[in-house]
DNA sequence: CCTACTGTATCAGAACAATAATACACTTGG
DNA sequence: CCAAGTGTATTATTGTTCTGATACAGTAGG
Protein backbone atom coordinates (compact mmCIF):
# COMPACT_ATOMS: atom_id res chain seq x y z
CA UNK A 1 0.00 0.00 0.00
CA UNK A 2 3.26 2.48 0.11
CA UNK A 3 4.72 1.14 -2.45
CA UNK A 4 4.70 4.37 -4.30
CA UNK A 5 6.54 6.84 -1.51
CA UNK A 6 9.12 9.11 -3.60
CA UNK A 7 11.52 11.41 -1.66
CA UNK A 8 12.59 12.82 -4.53
CA UNK A 9 8.90 14.35 -5.82
CA UNK A 10 8.04 18.09 -5.03
CA UNK A 11 5.15 16.79 -3.23
CA UNK A 12 5.69 16.58 0.55
CA UNK A 13 6.53 12.96 2.28
CA UNK A 14 3.65 13.96 5.02
CA UNK A 15 1.41 14.80 1.86
CA UNK A 16 1.89 11.33 0.02
CA UNK A 17 1.28 9.89 3.26
CA UNK A 18 -1.69 10.52 3.87
CA UNK A 19 -2.74 10.55 -0.03
CA UNK A 20 -2.08 7.25 0.20
CA UNK A 21 -4.47 6.22 3.22
CA UNK A 22 -7.35 8.87 2.12
CA UNK A 23 -7.09 6.85 -1.37
CA UNK A 24 -7.42 3.09 0.34
CA UNK A 25 -10.09 4.34 2.53
CA UNK A 26 -12.53 5.34 -0.39
CA UNK A 27 -11.00 2.51 -2.24
CA UNK A 28 -12.59 0.23 0.44
CA UNK A 29 -9.11 -1.28 1.27
CA UNK A 30 -8.99 -0.15 4.71
CA UNK A 31 -12.37 0.39 6.71
CA UNK A 32 -13.70 1.39 9.92
CA UNK A 33 -11.58 0.35 13.07
CA UNK A 34 -8.30 -0.62 10.85
CA UNK A 35 -5.36 -0.29 12.59
CA UNK A 36 -2.72 1.28 11.02
CA UNK A 37 0.63 0.80 11.77
CA UNK A 38 2.79 2.44 14.76
CA UNK A 39 4.21 5.89 13.86
CA UNK A 40 7.50 3.92 14.72
CA UNK A 41 6.47 0.93 12.50
CA UNK A 42 5.49 3.02 9.06
CA UNK A 43 8.43 5.09 9.95
CA UNK A 44 10.99 2.66 9.70
CA UNK A 45 8.92 0.96 6.66
CA UNK A 46 9.07 3.48 4.62
CA UNK A 47 12.81 5.23 5.66
CA UNK A 48 11.39 8.37 7.20
CA UNK A 49 11.26 9.82 10.10
CA UNK A 50 8.95 9.02 12.81
CA UNK A 51 7.65 13.30 12.92
CA UNK A 52 6.92 12.47 9.55
CA UNK A 53 4.31 9.80 9.60
CA UNK A 54 3.07 12.16 12.69
CA UNK A 55 2.28 14.83 10.52
CA UNK A 56 0.66 13.16 7.90
CA UNK A 57 -1.64 11.41 10.57
CA UNK A 58 -2.35 13.94 12.28
CA UNK A 59 -3.81 15.66 8.72
CA UNK A 60 -5.41 12.92 8.30
CA UNK A 61 -7.41 13.21 11.70
CA UNK A 62 -8.33 16.90 11.03
CA UNK A 63 -10.00 15.27 7.99
CA UNK A 64 -11.60 12.85 10.15
CA UNK A 65 -10.06 10.00 8.16
CA UNK A 66 -8.57 8.60 11.65
CA UNK A 67 -8.36 8.83 15.09
CA UNK A 68 -5.15 8.78 17.34
CA UNK A 69 -5.23 6.98 20.59
CA UNK A 70 -2.60 8.09 22.80
CA UNK A 71 -0.84 4.39 23.94
CA UNK A 72 -3.03 2.10 21.41
CA UNK A 73 -2.33 3.36 18.00
CA UNK A 74 -3.93 5.15 14.61
CA UNK A 75 -7.10 3.62 14.13
CA UNK A 76 -9.64 4.10 10.79
CA UNK A 77 -12.81 6.41 11.57
CA UNK A 78 -15.75 5.31 10.37
CA UNK A 79 -17.13 7.12 7.08
CA UNK A 80 -20.62 9.10 7.98
CA UNK A 81 -23.40 6.02 7.68
CA UNK A 82 -25.92 8.63 7.61
CA UNK A 83 -25.26 8.78 3.38
CA UNK A 84 -27.63 6.12 2.42
CA UNK A 85 -27.02 4.07 -1.06
CA UNK A 86 -29.08 6.88 -3.22
CA UNK A 87 -27.35 9.68 -1.75
CA UNK A 88 -23.77 7.90 -1.83
CA UNK A 89 -24.71 7.80 -6.02
CA UNK A 90 -26.02 11.21 -6.36
CA UNK A 91 -22.69 12.40 -4.90
CA UNK A 92 -20.57 9.93 -7.18
CA UNK A 93 -21.92 11.26 -10.42
CA UNK A 94 -21.08 14.68 -9.04
CA UNK A 95 -17.61 13.71 -8.12
CA UNK A 96 -17.13 11.87 -11.75
CA UNK A 97 -18.99 14.94 -13.24
CA UNK A 98 -16.22 17.52 -11.72
CA UNK A 99 -13.42 15.16 -12.44
CA UNK A 100 -14.56 14.64 -16.13
CA UNK A 101 -15.10 18.71 -16.59
CA UNK A 102 -11.48 19.32 -15.52
CA UNK A 103 -10.51 16.33 -17.25
CA UNK A 104 -11.89 18.12 -20.31
CA UNK A 105 -9.99 21.38 -19.66
CA UNK A 106 -7.11 19.81 -19.59
CA UNK A 107 -7.76 18.05 -22.60
CA UNK A 108 -7.12 14.36 -20.83
CA UNK A 109 -10.30 12.14 -22.21
CA UNK A 110 -12.63 9.58 -20.54
CA UNK A 111 -10.74 6.49 -21.57
CA UNK A 112 -7.26 7.36 -20.01
CA UNK A 113 -9.86 8.92 -16.99
CA UNK A 114 -10.99 5.21 -16.73
CA UNK A 115 -7.64 3.60 -16.88
CA UNK A 116 -6.36 5.54 -13.96
CA UNK A 117 -9.13 4.60 -12.15
CA UNK A 118 -9.33 0.80 -12.02
CA UNK A 119 -5.66 1.07 -11.36
CA UNK A 120 -6.38 3.17 -8.52
CA UNK A 121 -9.33 0.72 -7.00
CA UNK A 122 -6.85 -2.39 -8.25
CA UNK A 123 -9.77 -3.39 -10.73
CA UNK A 124 -10.23 -7.68 -10.86
CA UNK A 125 -14.05 -7.20 -10.27
CA UNK A 126 -14.91 -5.34 -13.91
CA UNK A 127 -14.16 -5.55 -17.42
CA UNK B 1 -5.14 28.08 -18.74
CA UNK B 2 -3.55 29.50 -15.29
CA UNK B 3 -7.33 29.74 -13.63
CA UNK B 4 -5.95 27.07 -10.69
CA UNK B 5 -2.98 27.93 -9.24
CA UNK B 6 -3.40 27.45 -5.08
CA UNK B 7 -1.09 28.25 -2.97
CA UNK B 8 -1.80 26.87 -0.04
CA UNK B 9 -1.52 23.48 -1.65
CA UNK B 10 0.76 21.24 -0.65
CA UNK B 11 2.32 20.91 -4.11
CA UNK B 12 4.89 23.61 -4.81
CA UNK B 13 3.86 26.74 -6.82
CA UNK B 14 6.17 26.21 -9.60
CA UNK B 15 5.42 22.43 -9.67
CA UNK B 16 1.94 23.07 -10.55
CA UNK B 17 2.66 25.76 -13.22
CA UNK B 18 4.30 23.04 -14.48
CA UNK B 19 1.97 20.32 -14.56
CA UNK B 20 -0.49 22.84 -16.45
CA UNK B 21 2.48 23.42 -19.35
CA UNK B 22 3.11 19.29 -19.50
CA UNK B 23 -0.58 18.38 -19.79
CA UNK B 24 -1.62 20.83 -22.01
CA UNK B 25 1.44 19.95 -24.26
CA UNK B 26 0.41 16.36 -23.92
CA UNK B 27 -2.99 17.35 -24.49
CA UNK B 28 -1.92 19.06 -28.01
CA UNK B 29 -3.61 22.51 -26.42
CA UNK B 30 -0.31 23.87 -26.74
CA UNK B 31 2.28 22.87 -29.54
CA UNK B 32 5.61 22.82 -31.02
CA UNK B 33 6.54 26.77 -31.68
CA UNK B 34 4.07 27.96 -28.99
CA UNK B 35 5.32 31.00 -27.59
CA UNK B 36 4.90 30.89 -24.07
CA UNK B 37 3.84 34.02 -21.86
CA UNK B 38 6.88 35.71 -20.30
CA UNK B 39 8.71 35.26 -16.41
CA UNK B 40 7.42 38.18 -15.61
CA UNK B 41 4.13 38.34 -17.57
CA UNK B 42 3.11 35.17 -16.33
CA UNK B 43 4.28 36.07 -12.65
CA UNK B 44 1.90 38.60 -12.88
CA UNK B 45 -1.08 37.09 -13.65
CA UNK B 46 -0.56 34.41 -11.36
CA UNK B 47 0.47 36.42 -9.06
CA UNK B 48 3.31 34.63 -7.57
CA UNK B 49 7.19 35.95 -8.00
CA UNK B 50 9.01 35.48 -10.88
CA UNK B 51 12.00 33.84 -9.70
CA UNK B 52 9.07 31.02 -9.31
CA UNK B 53 7.88 31.04 -12.81
CA UNK B 54 11.80 30.62 -13.84
CA UNK B 55 11.81 27.62 -11.81
CA UNK B 56 8.71 26.08 -13.69
CA UNK B 57 10.15 26.72 -17.04
CA UNK B 58 13.63 25.30 -16.07
CA UNK B 59 11.86 22.30 -15.13
CA UNK B 60 10.46 22.16 -18.15
CA UNK B 61 13.48 22.63 -20.03
CA UNK B 62 15.54 19.96 -18.64
CA UNK B 63 12.41 17.99 -19.04
CA UNK B 64 12.52 19.09 -22.64
CA UNK B 65 9.02 20.27 -23.29
CA UNK B 66 10.45 24.00 -23.73
CA UNK B 67 13.06 25.54 -24.82
CA UNK B 68 14.41 28.99 -23.00
CA UNK B 69 15.61 31.32 -25.45
CA UNK B 70 17.47 34.41 -23.79
CA UNK B 71 15.88 37.59 -24.87
CA UNK B 72 13.63 35.86 -26.95
CA UNK B 73 11.21 34.18 -24.82
CA UNK B 74 10.35 30.57 -23.88
CA UNK B 75 8.86 27.97 -26.57
CA UNK B 76 7.19 24.67 -26.63
CA UNK B 77 9.11 22.17 -28.11
CA UNK B 78 8.39 19.17 -30.08
CA UNK B 79 7.34 16.22 -28.03
CA UNK B 80 6.66 12.75 -29.72
CA UNK B 81 3.36 11.13 -29.18
CA UNK B 82 4.12 8.35 -26.75
CA UNK B 83 5.50 10.46 -24.55
CA UNK B 84 2.28 12.38 -25.21
CA UNK B 85 0.14 9.74 -24.20
CA UNK B 86 2.84 8.83 -21.03
CA UNK B 87 1.86 12.64 -19.93
CA UNK B 88 -2.07 12.42 -20.32
CA UNK B 89 -2.24 8.99 -18.50
CA UNK B 90 0.27 10.53 -15.71
CA UNK B 91 -2.09 13.52 -15.60
CA UNK B 92 -5.54 11.53 -15.48
CA UNK B 93 -3.77 9.71 -12.49
CA UNK B 94 -3.53 12.90 -10.88
CA UNK B 95 -7.29 13.58 -10.96
CA UNK B 96 -8.22 10.49 -9.93
CA UNK B 97 -6.48 10.71 -7.16
CA UNK B 98 -8.08 13.65 -6.12
CA UNK B 99 -11.50 12.45 -7.12
CA UNK B 100 -10.59 10.03 -4.77
CA UNK B 101 -9.65 11.59 -1.81
CA UNK B 102 -12.79 13.41 -1.90
CA UNK B 103 -14.72 10.61 -2.28
CA UNK B 104 -13.67 9.63 1.02
CA UNK B 105 -14.56 12.69 2.88
CA UNK B 106 -17.97 11.84 1.75
CA UNK B 107 -18.11 8.59 1.77
CA UNK B 108 -18.79 7.56 -1.15
CA UNK B 109 -16.85 4.06 -2.50
CA UNK B 110 -14.74 3.11 -5.09
CA UNK B 111 -17.32 1.25 -6.83
CA UNK B 112 -19.72 3.69 -6.95
CA UNK B 113 -17.20 5.92 -8.95
CA UNK B 114 -16.46 3.37 -11.33
CA UNK B 115 -20.16 2.76 -11.80
CA UNK B 116 -20.75 6.40 -12.24
CA UNK B 117 -17.83 6.69 -14.63
CA UNK B 118 -19.14 4.36 -16.60
CA UNK B 119 -22.28 5.95 -16.60
CA UNK B 120 -20.57 9.36 -17.32
CA UNK B 121 -18.60 7.75 -20.35
CA UNK B 122 -21.55 5.21 -21.76
CA UNK B 123 -23.30 7.91 -22.95
CA UNK B 124 -20.40 9.91 -25.08
CA UNK B 125 -18.22 7.46 -25.91
CA UNK B 126 -19.48 5.09 -28.36
CA UNK B 127 -19.39 6.63 -31.60
C1' DC C 1 2.35 -4.58 38.47
C1' DC C 2 5.36 -3.39 34.95
C1' DT C 3 7.33 -3.63 30.69
C1' DA C 4 6.90 -2.82 26.03
C1' DC C 5 4.46 -0.64 23.06
C1' DT C 6 1.72 3.40 21.68
C1' DG C 7 1.15 8.70 20.67
C1' DT C 8 2.95 13.52 22.21
C1' DA C 9 6.20 17.13 22.59
C1' DT C 10 10.41 19.55 22.27
C1' DC C 11 14.73 21.47 20.15
C1' DA C 12 18.14 22.29 16.70
C1' DG C 13 19.67 22.12 12.13
C1' DA C 14 19.76 21.15 6.98
C1' DA C 15 17.53 21.58 2.71
C1' DC C 16 14.02 23.47 -0.07
C1' DA C 17 10.24 26.91 -1.54
C1' DA C 18 8.92 31.44 -2.25
C1' DT C 19 9.36 36.36 -1.94
C1' DA C 20 11.61 40.91 -2.86
C1' DA C 21 14.70 44.00 -4.94
C1' DT C 22 18.39 44.75 -8.25
C1' DA C 23 21.31 44.34 -11.84
C1' DC C 24 23.08 42.24 -16.06
C1' DA C 25 22.90 40.34 -20.89
C1' DC C 26 20.64 39.01 -25.10
C1' DT C 27 16.99 39.72 -29.02
C1' DT C 28 13.77 42.04 -31.58
C1' DG C 29 10.99 45.70 -33.78
C1' DG C 30 10.23 50.30 -34.99
C1' DC D 1 20.52 52.09 -33.70
C1' DC D 2 18.29 51.55 -29.47
C1' DA D 3 14.61 51.08 -26.37
C1' DA D 4 11.58 47.73 -24.78
C1' DG D 5 11.09 43.29 -23.63
C1' DT D 6 13.24 38.92 -22.86
C1' DG D 7 15.91 35.38 -19.89
C1' DT D 8 19.82 35.21 -16.27
C1' DA D 9 21.89 35.99 -11.89
C1' DT D 10 22.64 37.52 -7.14
C1' DT D 11 21.62 38.45 -2.34
C1' DA D 12 18.79 38.50 1.58
C1' DT D 13 14.80 37.02 4.18
C1' DT D 14 10.91 34.20 5.55
C1' DG D 15 8.47 30.00 6.07
C1' DT D 16 7.97 24.87 5.27
C1' DT D 17 9.68 20.20 5.08
C1' DC D 18 12.36 16.72 6.90
C1' DT D 19 15.66 14.84 9.88
C1' DG D 20 17.75 13.36 14.40
C1' DA D 21 17.81 13.01 19.15
C1' DT D 22 15.54 13.00 23.38
C1' DA D 23 12.10 12.91 26.70
C1' DC D 24 7.35 12.46 28.49
C1' DA D 25 2.72 10.19 28.95
C1' DG D 26 -1.04 6.92 28.09
C1' DT D 27 -2.50 1.72 27.08
C1' DA D 28 -2.46 -3.06 27.10
C1' DG D 29 -0.66 -7.79 27.69
C1' DG D 30 1.88 -11.09 30.22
Amino acid sequence: MFDRIDPRSPTPLYEQIAGRIRVAVAAGELTEGHHLPSVRQLAATLRVNPATVVQAYRELEREGFVELKHGAGTFVRGISEERKKGERIRGAAELVQEMLSEAARLGVDGQDLRTALDRELGSVSHE
